[in-house]
DNA sequence: AATATTTTGCAACAATGTTGCAATGTTGTA
DNA sequence: TACAACATTGCAACATTGTTGCAAAATATT
């Protein structure tokens, strides 16, 4: 499977610059989620902190990342790898944190199950996430 | 049901003192889950921020209240109902934020599911948060 | 009531996130 | 390629959230 960053930007009427080329790169490669900090530190001194949170956000209105909710509360990243467009994002799969790497997985082929909920209560959004250890930490 | 204020304080070996009597009472009157903000608000000036800070932290090592993990990744808490010991909580319920009136609820008596991981994988917590709106606000 | 222990408030700091605005970079057109 | 229109960036300044050390105050123990 090949990814096309600049196809990418193009698709969603990004314009092309520095910052949001490479940050999208970090993605790519990325096994896991990458939170703000992640982000920051792996680009060294390139772009401005604000750049950065800038760039996360646009990616997200455009559904070409989305964020995890983690039990301990703190804001992951990670590409969206489902048919999402611009305010409508279509994650619907298990995460994954690991307590021993900390690393996060988008578990993309387990969907979130339906809930059944209190009579008058209407649904959106369903979000699982699943601590415990890794496969490569299991030893 | 009766909930004692004293009594649970007494149980857990905490002492008996002002903000801690106001929080947990706070948590006992309260609908929905609390965030810090909201404790700090209907506190008014009562307590220093910090100490509601070492306040909520005691009571959640203390398996008095739990965490929330939420979609827009804020920190929200809320007494546990079920048999909590110290270090040990077993609040595996389901949680749901009304994207209307942002009440976070505790569904106590739905149950998070199983979730089959992929091999080498192995789960210690599951978290599972629904957004939408809920039954007060469904007009 | 006196002492030992715990908790609190304060100050200082660190981390995270937001906004306005001028300078810079990008895009489409000539 | 050069220009104008437009979008993005970096900087500064600020707000919010969370952490730590320590002396003063409150609570528990004797
Ligand atoms: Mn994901
Ligand atoms: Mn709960
Ligand atoms: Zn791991
Ligand atoms: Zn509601």
């Amino acid at each position: 499977m090949m990814y096309s960053i600049i196809e990418t930007l193009k698709k969603n009427q990004l314009s092309i610059t520095d910052s949001r080329k490479k940050i999208l790169e970090l993605f790519v490669k990325a096994k896991g989620a990458l939170a703000h900090a992640d982000i920051e530190h792996q680009s060294g001194t390139e772009f401005d902190r604000v750049t950065i949170y800038r760039t996360l956000q646009t990616f997200v209105e455009k559904g070409i990342i989305h964020t995890i909710p983690t039990s301990d509360n703190s804001v992951r990243y990670a590409l969206c790898k489902d048919a999402c467009t611009e305010g409508h994002h279509h994650d619907n799969h298990v995460h994954f944190m690991c307590d021993v790497c900390g690393t996060t997985y988008c578990l993309d082929n387990i969907t979130t199950p339906d809930v059944k909920l209190p009579e008058g209560f209407r649904s959106t959004q369903t979000d699982l996430v699943v601590s415990g250890v890794c496969a490569k930490c299991a030893n």
